[in-house]
RNA sequence: GGAGGGGUUCCCGAGUGGCCAAAGGGAUCAGACUGUAAAUCUGACGGCUCAGCCUUCGAAGGUUCGAAUCCUUCCCCCUCCA
């Protein structure tokens, strides 16, 4: 069972510094979750992430159930054994494959009717089953099985997902997890402020260890969704880890922290390392542009990842451009380095009360204007 | 020496009278990627004063209203037989 606790709060503007205990060890927060949606970090071996003091990752209900089942994976062990990862693990519910594999399910109250993208057979997801599956796989914290709907989208359409995932929440709650579990819930209710307030509070008359944030970037315009994003952690408790699911790039990060946000998850840093995009503190960097050609420099000369202290850019634009398998490992290992050092950096802020002053040299660095604040919500 | 096949835009390669600045692939250039069906996808890719014009399909000449496509000569490459 995984406790909270909420450290310090910034002095200036509400960003929370706090740690999550788990069976699996501590969380410092705010935290980022490196994606391994089939039980590996794309292209990185569980040292990697070590060296690197990655405290969680991310599993997926849907593709391990899917391939190789979860099951086996429980007679192997677990997927803390199975995949060699000693430290914490999250698994998602599946409630994102249901929203992002439209032409492949049918939704009803009971749950989803898929269709296996591996071999076309048919599969329904249910709470029931999500839980099941999640226990199978013996994930520290599990996600709560939820309706994602898209944006834009009706606002009938978004009030019947607000009312399924409440239901399916409920069912989720009732069903009985491994002890060292803990069951998240995830608030939904599009981009309508006070849907998401009166569902944040709706799971918070249930009770839960820790609340999500979902069905944001799906689409909508950045300041809307900080918006939506602050207004939701507004009406979230102060004892309980805020997780929003599948965000972000940098500056979303930076943001949703100022908002109140303590966890994150998102494939960018390892998806776009496979595609040859590099994340730096000045911003982007495309390896395959030809200005690097020839660059002795590192990706970012300021950063200490095995990537930054070994390779110039000139070599790895070669990796990329010959399609070699390095490219994709050296890339991963420093998007996930960066990523992890924003995140050492946004919690030294908070610790030293000047979340503040480093959010606008966040901006600085990369020469671009700190973003305007939408009005506090009470 | 004889017989046959072939030379197409950076590369490979389709095209055999107009719908051809010329399919497709590669390379190259640029962009995207947000709870991962992604080592993926999208766009550009002869030049310009760019809804048009100019140059281009080995070279030169010719036939035709019109030629990468047909004819003549020449240059080069490949295969087989001597």
């Amino acid at each position: 069972m995984l406790s909270f606790e909420l450290l310090h709060t910034d002095a200036g503007t509400g960003a929370r510094r706090g740690r999550i205990r788990t069976a699996h060890g501590d969380i410092e927060t705010p935290v980022f979750m490196p994606v391994g949606t089939q039980g590996t970090v794309k292209a990185l071996p569980p040292r990697d992430l070590l060296e690197m003091d990655a405290r969680i990752i991310l599993g997926n209900t849907y593709h391990l159930y899917l391939r190789p089942g979860h099951e086996r994976i429980a007679r192997m062990g677990g997927l803390h054994k199975f995949m060699g990862w000693p430290r914490a693990i999250l698994t998602d519910s599946g409630g994102y494959q249901v929203f992002s594999h439209t032409d492949l399910r049918k939704i009803s109250d009971d749950g989803v009717k898929f269709r296996s993208y591996i071999d076309g057979s048919e599969h329904v997801l249910t709470p029931e089953k999500s839980m099941e599956i999640q226990r199978a796989l013996g994930s520290d914290i599990v996600m709560a099985f939820d309706e994602c709907p898209p944006y834009p989208a009706e606002p009938a359409d978004v009030r019947e997902a607000v009312r399924r995932t409440t239901a399916w929440i409920h069912r989720c709650k009732a069903y009985p997890l491994q002890d060292h579990q803990t069951l998240f819930a995830i608030v939904q209710g599009g981009m309508d402020e006070e849907l998401r307030q009166a569902h944040a509070r709706e799971l918070q008359a249930i009770g839960f260890r820790g609340y999500a944030i979902g069905g944001l970037s799906v689409g909508e315009p950045k300041p809307l969704m900080y918006r939506v994003t602050a207004a939701t952690t507004a009406v979230l408790p102060h004892d309980a880890p805020r997780y929003l699911m599948g965000v972000g790039k940098p500056e979303d990060l930076v943001e949703s922290v100022l908002r109140g946000v303590d966890m994150f998850d998102c494939v960018l840093p390892t998806r776009n390392a496979r595609n040859g995009q590099l994340f730096t503190r000045k911003g982007k960097m495309n390896l395959r542009n030809a200005q690097y050609m020839e660059d002795t420099e590192p990706v970012d000369a300021s950063c200490g990842c095995y990537t930054c202290r070994n390779f110039s850019r000139a070599y790895l634009r070669h990796l990329t451009m010959a399609g070699e398998i390095l490219a994709a490992q050296l890339g991963t290992i420093h998007n996930i380095h960066y990523y992890l050092d924003l995140m050492r950096d946004i919690r030294a802020a908070i610790e030293a009360d000047r979340f503040t002053e480093f959010r606008e040299s966040f901006y600085a660095a990369r020469g671009e204007a700190v973003p305007v604040r939408e009005a506090r919500h009470p």
